[in-house]
DNA sequence: TCGCGTGTCTAATAGCATTAGACACGTCAC
DNA sequence: GTGACGTGTCTAATGCTATTAGACACGCGA
């Protein structure tokens, strides 16, 4: 009665990101992810490291994937241009992927944990940087600058997938406009 | 071996805010606040609906903290120096109250549910537009504008509050610098 | 003084994470 | 081919959480 499946950590991984996704973070339990895999929750740990170690394993899966859509989106392009894919190549990677999108910024692992993650996560900060430089700005003002762009985007996503844009006024076009302001403010 | 205590809704409210401020929303429990009170964790519903009725009055008190310090804040102010100060009353209600500002984010009741609630959040809105028409933004620009600022503020405090300023580089200094992104993005 | 409501309690159920320890199965050495 | 070992599962048990049901004590008002 045991050797039933063969359960890989790839397949948690895989299973515990569509549960994130489709039902929110708050539903990644082992016990779901163990059900959802046909195996019984205490065998979950022969793979990762309890709770905690389920919820790094999607986190860091999310980080790593949310870091390659940006790096990529911006990599033909330069300056204003770029810095604009950028934005909204983050806010689709969100509505997405919300479960893997909050677990990334929720229960990333920290980078003297997981090196080749917090590598990853630098190609994304250089494409930015590079396009601010098109743009005029400043390299001693890039920390700032990117800081403050990852916040309006990071709170834009978080507000709406939190249901905070009550009024019935086009959230679509607000993006836009919060793009513009951003663009100009820079 | 009862009515030991004489527990009123009001010191519910005060255990759950403090505690959900001293060590994060996820140690707000019933339990918790129970040991706290000094009653057993049944006794407490007799003052709200389970776990998620303790979530929604801390939420609405944080909610409408933060609603009026924001609004008494740019009482006497106008235009950017209005929304400057605005700002920074936004980011200290959150570094002060970090649980009720979180509860007030994730889990405050919907409009319908609250309405008396609801008409308190309508004030620092009105403030802030009153600002933004100072400063010369049309009101049909106003809500994509707020959005826009909101956004920013929500997204900084929640990525400080979850550690995701790693460089060394001054926070204080950077908020200032989105700060200035945001009135020049206006 | 008696009754009733308020606010507490204990007891019990159920779901979650977690640890300990048993065991089956495939693989690899011989 | 056979035996041992390691991998990955299982059951059993513990403890914490929320929650419901139902008992009971206390004080206040009739």
């Amino acid at each position: 009665m045991a050797r039933r499946v063969g359960i890989d950590v790839e397949d948690v991984r895989r299973a515990a990101a569509e549960l994130a996704d489709r039902h929110g973070l708050d539903a990644l339990t082992l016990s779901a992810v163990a059900r959802r895999l046909g195996i019984r929750p205490p065998s979950l740990y022969a793979h990762v490291e309890g709770v905690d170690g389920l919820r790094r394993l999607v986190a860091s899966d999310g980080a790593r994937r949310l870091a390659d859509v940006l790096t990529d989106v911006a990599e033909d392009r330069s300056g204003r241009e770029a810095l604009a894919a950028f934005m909204h190549a983050y806010r689709a990677f969100a509505h997405r992927h919300p479960g893997l999108y909050e677990a990334s910024q929720r229960d990333a692992p920290a980078p003297a944990e997981d090196p080749e993650l917090a590598e990853a996560l630098v190609a994304p900060v250089l494409v930015v940087a590079g396009a601010l430089s098109d743009v005029g700005v400043p390299a001693d003002r890039h920390v700032p600058v990117i800081r403050g762009l990852r916040s309006a985007l990071h709170g834009w996503v978080d507000l709406e997938r939190l249901g905070g844009f009550g009024l019935p006024e086009d959230v679509d076009d607000s993006f836009d406009t919060l793009v513009a302001m951003l663009l100009a403010g820079i």
